[in-house]
DNA sequence: CGGCCACGGTGACGCGCGTCACGCACAGTT
DNA sequence: AACTGTGCGTGACGCGCGTCACCGTGGCCG
């Protein structure tokens, strides 16, 4: 697992069990219910740079991942664009705009190829009205996506310099995305400088000169893109709070 | 309606038929359900200046607002607030913390007195439960909150300047609160500068600065709190889409 | 009436960070 | 080996807006 097996052997290897991936999040459904939701839901692979949606389309439906990555993000008329989210295997997307009929809010873009389960719009909110607990399950996924736009708001506009995205952001994605092994200060930076300033509205300049001062500052260690968090307490405090 | 009643009153006028005020927000419910609805929620009056929760309290449970305004805000070690919205009559507060489990993420504060109904939460959360189309409408109404977090993270993250979002809060604001009348172009101010400022994340003299700008730009008029966009185009521009 | 406080308005200052402009390293393509 | 594209590193510049400091006003209190 360590070694990087090439794309389609992934895919692959992921989604043997992937028709049923839906169990993941929907576990807690008695065994009709999900017979019910794989009968209405369809797979399909993506490969790098597909989108899934772009923002303002009506929205067709919600899209649950089997394997790859899937960014979020919204653009601006000026060009400028900035990422919401980064979605992984397991999580679903686009459910805002499913569940409300409103235009999809966001672009969803492939970033590692993988696949996805489909579940169109109509059927899946009949489903839900049918099953309380299905219903329930997808308030909670709600509230999770809702959690990371709050947290969100409150780095970019409670955060009084860059410095303080940036250390809230790497905490933030140590938390979330451990590299390997339970080492909660250790992570893989999946993401390019430019896409990190887009993560926590700066600039990309920006994003590469406070690396090189917090590697200086003896707060990270850096070896190709695995990041080693060397001074946890001095980041938190730099985040504030 | 268009003179002030003094704030008593209209407590009073409001909650005649409050009790049953739920019935705007679970309105497509079977009867039986909004009479075990209404079985479980409990109605209070809250003075100016009350919380209902703060941040980082477990969560207890919903509250629905029957009259006055609530505001949601944050903050951060260093003292600085910020406001993610505020809520009034027919809203639901304290939701995503509900669902979730999770601590209360913001801090709910009487704007203006008024009366609210409370749901405590486990009473809740079996209620819906066994109601799949008021989970469904639970949905629908996180969808709402989260719509206006995204805003904020849109407003926040791709504005060029501060004018920029202060003219995307007038705009939005006119929507949302049309001040008397159809006319959405005329609005009541009800913040003062410094919640202003805490919305759109400028401060207080920025926004004061902006203001006088605007006016002399001829993009806005005010009176006292009433507000007049009387180039809402430009406005627009300036909002950047 | 006089005091207090919340709110709005304004000037001066300065620094953080966005922007522009470059140069370098590395990977893939022909 | 040249060509191209993509991502990173760094210097210089400047201005937007946060911060501090102060004042005027109007409402509400005793």
């Amino acid at each position: 697992m360590s070694m990087q097996a090439p794309y389609g052997l992934r895919i692959i290897e992921d989604c043997l069990s992937c028709p049923l991936r839906e169990e993941r999040i929907f576990c807690d459904l008695p065994p009709a219910g999900i017979q019910k939701l794989s009968a209405i839901t369809s797979s399909a692979t993506y490969p790098k740079g597909a989108f899934l949606f772009v923002e303002g389309q009506p929205p067709r439906g919600v899209f649950i991942i089997c394997s790859g990555r899937v960014k979020l993000s919204a653009a601006s008329s000026e060009g400028k664009t900035m990422i919401l989210r980064i979605a992984e295997a397991g999580e679903i997307v686009g459910l805002p705009g499913t569940i409300s009929g409103e235009p999809y809010e966001a672009t969803a873009e492939v970033l590692e190829p993988g696949q996805a389960n489909f579940i169109p719009r109509e059927l899946f909110l009949r489903f839900l009205k049918d099953h309380g607990d299905a219903a329930l399950k997808v308030a909670q996924l709600l509230t999770n996506i809702y959690h990371v736009a709050y947290q969100e708001v409150r780095s970019l506009g409670l955060s009084r310099s860059a410095a303080a995205k940036l250390a809230k952001f790497l905490l933030e994605w140590a938390g979330h995305h451990p590299g390997s092994q339970q080492d909660e200060n250790r992570l893989t930076l999946t993401l390019t400088h430019e896409e990190i300033a887009q993560m926590i509205g700066a600039s990309r300049e920006t994003v590469t000169r406070l690396f090189s001062e917090f590697k200086k500052k003896k707060l990270v260690q850096m070896k190709g893109s695995s990041l080693v968090i060397s001074n946890r307490p001095a980041l938190k405090i730099l985040g504030g709070a």
